[in-house]
DNA sequence: CCGGTTTCCTGAACACGTTCAAGAAATCTC
DNA sequence: GAGATTTCTTGAACGTGTTCAGGAAACCGG
């Protein structure tokens, strides 16, 4: 399928794309002890939640000294920024075949949304404190940081191709910001799964199948000739305002 | 104006809906003290930021020792809460008068939404915290949580006023939830204004006139005829789905 | 006033995230 | 392989939010 192959499941770790000063992983032994590092980092995580687990703990279980943490990443921050670039990759691996298979817009855009829930299910616990720093304009995590420009590319892509890989017919201008406007309402999705604590989230699953129809019939009705206007409008809108 | 009386402008400082143990305030000292540490608090934060200010400058500036801060607020959140409490009145403030004087729906919704945004700019550089404390289920400062509840029914409250004294025809159904409806709303306003760095936010307010157009719109064609079914469908959702 | 009780206040101490000077190990240059 | 350079590792130390045992001050019933 041409439009998943921009899409990569090729990991960043090992050449990440740091600032300058932290070029780590160098040598085969840096990139072991950072692998090391990350791994006991994202089990205390999941055992544990983020605020219980202690860099010191990080580092006694990986067995390195607590400042060798340091070496490899730059805060703890950085190092919840690791466990998301894991799991959208999860998220990827698990979205791809039915991209690949599917083509109806509505079961494209439920399919990825439900896949990332489904990934992030062992890790609900913890995924609080996504939006718990996503709103700090200075935390390496905030969606629109320099630091998670890159994580928020491949997660705003994925986006480009539910939309590429669809059948639907989508007015030209409203295409170009469909993908982005997908990604906003599945963060809004992610946002109320945070908070959801019924019975196998079901009260998400609920909230994503009834919001997906509406949303796919927006976007159907904003092609008919009577509401030209206020599509065009909106579209404006959204492109004037969309952060850079 | 009816439809007013009941919201209310008295403070809840001086005896806090506090949960036992922190039944503080209860003679004259202590709630002078009381206000003491929150008046050095709100001052640092606004004029170095949270993360900037620390519990132990907070307590020099009272003329307190460290550890009586604690016995008045349990966590430094928690001083942060006493603030939006603070800022919550202000806003109250602001936005009363519109509300008796204006009666169409419109511009109520953005009279109240526009001076939440007045009144918070001076706290524009630390209000980031807010978003990103409330996605954590566990912080006080999470709109969700027990301990915000007083202030999250108020500024709800706020909506309700906000539609009861309209005099825009508003199916019965939607006229109940309408309220949380628009908190939502303006919760989003206020997280693309936390972001917004633009001159002036002349963004965050090209949004604010923007979308309370097409939510008006909306409220409006929900009430035609051929729209019920759809309609009754959205509100069932919500009531469904809505966090108690 | 006095003893008892509650309320208020203190500062040392703790665990945490983070920094840093110093040294060990790997790699490179010749 | 020796020396020079870069990469990696260490643990003590700093400043932070928070806790706590203990003491001072206010209040209250007699």
């Amino acid at each position: 399928m041409i439009e998943t192959s921009s899409l990569s499941l090729q990991s960043t770790r090992g050449r990440p794309s740091t600032r300058g000063r932290l070029d780590t992983g160098r040598t085969a032994k840096g990139s072991q002890t950072r692998d090391r590092i990350l791994e006991s980092a994202l089990l205390l995580f999941r055992d544990q939640g983020y605020e219980q687990t202690t860099m010191r703990a990080v580092a006694r279980d990986a067995g390195v000294a607590l400042g060798n943490t340091y070496y490899y990443f730059e805060s703890k921050e950085h190092l919840l920024l690791a466990f998301y670039e894991r799991l959208h990759q999860e998220h990827l691996a698990a979205a791809l075949p039915l991209l690949d298979r599917e083509r109806d817009l509505k079961k494209r855009v439920r399919g990825v949304i439900a896949a990332k829930i489904d990934a992030s299910e062992p890790y609900h616990r913890f995924s609080q404190l996504l939006f718990k720093t996503a709103g700090d304009p200075r935390s390496p995590l905030n969606p629109f940081s320099r630091e998670s420009a890159v994580a928020r590319r491949q997660s705003i892509g994925l986006f480009d191709s539910v939309v590429a890989g669809s059948i639907k017919k989508i007015p030209e201008d409203l295409r170009g910001e469909l993908p982005y406007l997908l990604w906003l309402y599945h963060m809004g999705i992610v946002l109320y799964w945070i908070h959801d604590e019924s019975e196998e989230r079901a009260k998400t699953y609920r909230l994503l199948d009834t919001t997906v129809d509406l949303v796919i019939r927006v976007v159907t009705l904003s092609g008919l000739p009577g509401l030209g206007a206020l599509r065009r409008r909106a579209v404006a809108m959204i492109k004037d305002l969309r952060p850079a």
